[in-house]
RNA sequence: GGGUCGCUAGCUCAGCGGUAGAGCACUCGGCUUUUAACCGAUUGGUCCUGGGUUCGAAUCCCAGGCGACCCA
């Protein structure tokens, strides 16, 4: 039967109900129990055994079986699902004064996918099913539109995305994904807060875009007539409050890039950043092990997990290696020895490293290097440090190594997952390094962003001195539901129209 | 950006040049222990879109759309 036969059949029903004085949009159920927790309650109740506790339910009748005089639903709420015995003649008698057909009602005006509310006792049926054994039910919302298959659910991936709650009604494993991902940014918030930092909102619409390479939305504010871009990272107001004496914060928030989609990119999406006044980097590799493997702890009750059939074992300390360190040992070239430029490409080149004509300078040729020959590899928990400054225009420089910044960023599974640095405090340093970034975007980079001037004078007010760290919040849920796209962390994940020419009239 | 694969009933899929199919769902009938309930009957289509080849296209060709995977 077509879509609108379907619908319109559901639409019938709705109208019989009102006919009957039953409103199908009802206002109110009183809900005692939730199905999970009938389930584990009950778990020792035998075959054939009934227990007269009384109890009100709620939710989705997923999948109906209907016998003459008694009926079987399987009723699911936002925990589980729980069996209703509907027994005509217990039905009838306890609704003789509501609904004198209770029962045919039931069979003839019902299907699955709509809201269900019931009162009953707990029986646990002869073939070992736990069931609410149904004397009222009300049919709380009728709906007009078909659930998927019972058996295969969903699986047009597309369609999943697009319409995500009917993936969330038929997929309970996304509903735990989802459920998950809610822990876990609870655990970081309440890890944080124990720890004396204040999450502070910072904005998203900015007159300059900065803190990251990235290439921003643009959009317009009409009354101020001017034009705002979505912000990129919420780095260089987060330290405007450590200017401002707030010595540890942080945000949770949204950031936007205009960049491709794929497996492990989406336009918008969660990061945190976390900024410790008085640390260093080496402080804050130890805070963000200490978070990671906190949560993780906490959420899934252990440190060894397994991605995309990886095991990847979380128990501390994590290897710490520098990025020469790591570069040389994959491809034996110590880029400390290079002269020039030119020099180092060569190097690179002869030892299979690609894409290095963008490269203007030895540090970034370095980063090819590293991104190529040892990301990938980079499967067990994995801070790399000592960064070239070239690449890394907010932090502060080593104390004690030419070129490099006292940087970090964390990899697991072949992907950088944290980034973290002593932040650059001298604001004619900082003035030279934006310079340098707004030289690249003349230039036609559009990822590199314009001075900021107003940060600048912030830190001329005085940053004390200070490490942050953020780390993109959908890889780490990626990682501990063992979701192999971003776009199953997202709960709606940006997708194109389904129909172009429909989407621009 | 390139390559490969996919798009057929509400859902899951078959059909690959000769009348558009199945299971589930829906509708009707039967049924008081089912759990993918079962039995019987019926119903349901822009075969992603547009063009081409052909006596004839879901099927072959071209272009486009959307998506998945791989590569950059």
């Amino acid at each position: 039967m077509a879509s609108d036969d379907l619908r319109a059949t559901r639409l019938e029903k709705a109208q019989q109900l009102r006919e009957l004085g039953i409103n199908p949009y009802a206002y109110r159920w009183e809900v005692t129990h939730q199905a999970a927790a009938l389930q584990e309650k009950y778990a020792d109740l035998g075959n054939g055994e009934t227990v007269d506790e009384q109890v009100a339910i709620a939710g989705r009748i997923l999948n109906r079986r209907v016998f003459g005089k008694l009926a079987f639903f399987t009723l699911q709420d936002e925990t589980g699902t729980i069996q209703l015995y509907l027994d005509k003649k217990t039905i009838q008698d306890s609704m003789a004064d509501v609904d004198a057909d209770a029962f045919a009602h039931l069979k003839q005006l019902t299907d699955g996918g709509d809201i269900l509310g019931v009162k009953g006792t707990i029986k646990r049926t002869d073939k070992g099913e736990l069931s609410v054994a149904v004397s009222e039910f009300a049919i709380l919302t009728k709906s007009l539109q078909p659930l998927p298959d019972k058996w295969h659910g969903l699986t047009d991936v597309a369609k999943r995305y697009r319409q995500r709650y009917v993936d969330l009604i038929v997929n309970p494993d996304v509903r735990q994904t989802f459920r998950r991902r809610a822990q876990v940014t609870t655990a970081i918030r309440r890890f944080l807060s124990d720890r004396d930092f204040l999450e502070i909102e910072t904005p998203v619409l900015q007159s300059e875009a900065g803190g990251a390479d990235a290439r921003p939305f643009t959009t317009y504010h009409n009354t101020l007539d001017m034009a705002l871009y979505l912000r990129i990272a919420t780095e260089l107001h987060l330290k405007r409050l450590v200017v401002g004496g707030f010595e540890r914060v942080f945000e949770i928030g949204r950031i936007f890039r205009n960049e491709g989609v794929s497996t492990r990119h989406n336009p918008e999406f969660t990061s945190i950043e976390v900024y410790w006044a008085y640390g260093d980097y080496h402080d804050m590799m130890v805070l963000t092990e200490t978070l990671i493997t906190t949560v993780t702890k906490e959420i899934l009750g252990t440190l060894e997990l397994t991605y995309q059939g990886q095991a990847v074992d979380l128990t501390p300390p994590w290897r710490r290696a520098t990025m020469h360190e790591l570069v040389q040992g994959a491809t034996g070239l110590d880029f400390a020895q290079f002269a020039t430029l030119d020099d180092a490409k060569a190097a690179a080149k002869e030892a299979g490293i690609g894409n290095l004509d963008k490269c203007d300078a030895i540090g970034r040729v370095l980063n090819e290097a590293f991104e190529q020959a040892v990301e990938p590899t980079l499967i067990q928990p994995t801070f790399v440090t000592d960064y070239p400054v070239e690449i890394s225009p907010l932090a502060k420089p080593h104390r004690s190594k030419p070129g490099l910044v006292e940087r970090f960023e964390l990899f697991m599974v072949g992907r950088e997952t944290a980034n973290g640095f002593s932040e650059l405090t001298d604001p004619i340093d900082q003035r030279k390094r934006f310079e340098a970034q707004a030289a690249r975007k003349a230039a036609g980079d559009l990822e590199a962003q314009g001075v900021d001037e107003d940060f600048l004078l912030a830190l001329e007010y005085g940053m004390p001195p200070t490490v942050g760290m953020g780390m993109g919040i959908d890889r780490l849920i990626m990682l501990l539901t063992d979701s192999p796209s971003i776009r199953d962390v997202i709960a709606f994940p940006l997708l194109k129209p389904e129909d172009r020419e429909a989407a621009e009239e």
